[in-house]
DNA sequence: CTGTTAGCGCTTTCAG
DNA sequence: CTGAAAGCGCTAACAG
């Protein structure tokens, strides 16, 4: 293997059997006859070089086979062109596409993200904060608003930009972008009790792990005690969001309950779920029984019957929080908000 | 902000105060009054250290809110305790699951994975090779064996450990762990023909960008030419697998070929789409048409009629590539391959 | 346009 | 059990 790599020059092919370490500046500089910095100039195209020697410089990398070393570069430059991400799942569709945000608005930035999962727990949370700042990143997105104390405090005390992302219904430490779930939850019963539903019944996943279902719950009941109504029954699945779950668990409410005429899915996983239970059992959606979700996914949109929903905009929400992030280094006087909104989707269950 | 910190020495908060950079090592050690060399082996837990010191060290990495330097530690010792990971995309749910696998097994050994994600794009995988590399990471994992020259000549040349997943069809540099492409496609055709099928429809997208669906249908139509069978006709799609793509392109194929009994998607996105067109055109799965994907999603299993389908193991492969990279930090003499398998689910679209 | 001199913050020797 | 000295590979800050 080693043997199919280009020939070097016999002193750096000495230095490397002796290191197994890679080729450094200094190889590169020594076969270009130049100093490591005009090298290291010349990479980071900064400073003015002479047409000739640049090609000279080129051409030794290109033998050798020079790939820069980032930790060494981070170190002396203090700016290691790393952004750290945090995010409570990868399963869950929603935050891939926060990430591909990210992800676009990195792009020829030079930064690359550093991602953690958290699993939805605020220790396991602490703990990737802690290592995802040991490397310097220059800016952080962590989803949420809710940390330990301490997290909060290293968060606060590293002095680097920090975006708070999917949700705004708490002050943030530096910057939030997302949108509010409880009105987003506030607006759903709003829109429904608008095309005449009166019998509400809400289907939903595990609380303690994703507070944002809960705030929606919460605007949810909010729009409705002001109409005069309240949930009829409720039924919670106890883990993740799934599709299986949704299918169930609505299945389960509806054989103890048969006076609904909307049921409200804490995302349009369940609710996707939900749509197939009604599938199954013979029961025509909006007609027999309304069905309403939250986010958007493309496949509630491929149903069928497309699904009632609110499309909240993961993506912007990623690329946002960037933009904003590199846009400014220092932390704003004030903490500031970005909303990035959200659409009804009518959809044909509700 | 900065006030809420906790009050520091004088000294240190003087240095700070001109830095903006963080607390170092060389803080620490002043206030616990012991070297630099000591807190650094206490937090690295290596050596013998006394309980007293042990304590004193401590006390002060809590007082000043010590957070290590991880590109200087790399640096230092050169071992980045990094591992780098390419893979296509991650709105297709399949990467986040192979990534979730890789989470899985670098928890608690104290790695971290840094993602690229490369669009499909070569080019692109070749640019994140490059800066992948630049952070020295110890393992590297890439979706696919296949790459630009430049690319493989740089993996190769960096000496550390390769691993190429989700697909076995070619030879790897080093270690590959997923399951042949091939073989599945050719075993859907297989057990199709032993259904009864003999008159195959295919649903595809785009083959360019992704070559892992193209030897799948390779594979089912080697089957078929065994049984003396051919597809009857296909379809693609110029454009990423989804459900909507999937539904739409099987309409299209049914309008102008009514004569076949089953259709073979190129996976489970586009073949829930498929089912999804069969719900509303009133065609019953398996008893009107057969319907077969790839992939094995939860989404498809959860459907009225459960999506016929092979399962393959992304969790798996993801974790297997990590163990068996980090079990061995040299590489083996001969490429290994790992057949991480896949099963095939019956359900009830054929 | 190019080079010299000092580090960046940590860990690896090698001593004691 | 603890420390002093010497870098890791690169870049900032000055020269020239």
């Amino acid at each position: 293997m080693k043997s199919d790599q280009p020939k070097l020059t016999s002193s750096v092919g000495k230095r490397l059997a002796q290191r197994r370490q890679g080729v450094t500046l200094a190889d590169v500089a020594r076969i270009a006859k130049v100093s490591e910095i005009t090298v290291s100039r010349v990479l980071r195209r900064q400073g003015a070089i002479a047409e000739s020697t640049r090609e000279r410089v080129l051409d030794a990398v290109q033998h050798v086979g020079y790939v820069p070393n980032r930790l060494a570069g981070g170190l002396a430059s203090s700016g290691s062109k790393l952004v750290g991400v945090i995010v409570p799942s990868l399963t869950n569709i929603v935050f891939p596409e926060v990430l591909d945000g990210i992800r676009s608005a990195l792009a020829d930035t030079g930064f690359q993200a550093v991602i953690g999962v958290s699993d939805y727990d605020l220790n396991t949370e602490e703990e990737l904060v802690a290592s995802l700042l040991a490397w310097r990143p220059e800016a952080m997105v962590i989803a949420g608003v809710e940390h330990t104390p301490v997290a909060r405090a290293m968060l606060e005390g590293s002095g680097v930009r920090i975006a708070e992302i999917m949700e705004i219904d708490s002050q943030p430490i530096d910057l939030a972008v997302g949108h509010s779930h409880r009105q987003a939850g506030y607006d759903t019963g709003r829109y429904l009790i608008d095309k005449g539903y009166r019998r509400f019944g809400y289907v939903g996943h595990d609380w303690t792990a994703d507070r944002r279902a809960q705030l929606r719950h919460d605007g949810l009941v909010m729009a409705l005690a002001e109409a005069g109504l309240e949930l009829i029954d409720r039924s919670l699945h106890d883990g993740p969001s799934s599709t299986a779950s949704g299918r169930s668990v609505l299945a389960a409410l509806l054989s103890r309950q048969s006076a609904l005429d909307v049921v409200v899915f804490s995302n349009d996983d369940m609710a996707t779920g939900g749509v197939f239970h009604c599938m199954s059992a013979g029961i025509v959606p909006k007609v027999d029984l309304g069905l309403f979700g939250f986010n958007g996914l493309d496949i509630g949109q491929a149903l069928p019957t497309p699904l009632s929903t609110l499309r909240s905009n993961r993506f912007l929400t990623g690329r946002t929080a960037i933009e904003m992030l590199l846009r400014q280094r220092d932390r704003p006087m004030q903490p500031e908000i970005i909303d990035t909104g959200y659409q009804i989707l009518p959809g044909a269950t509700a």
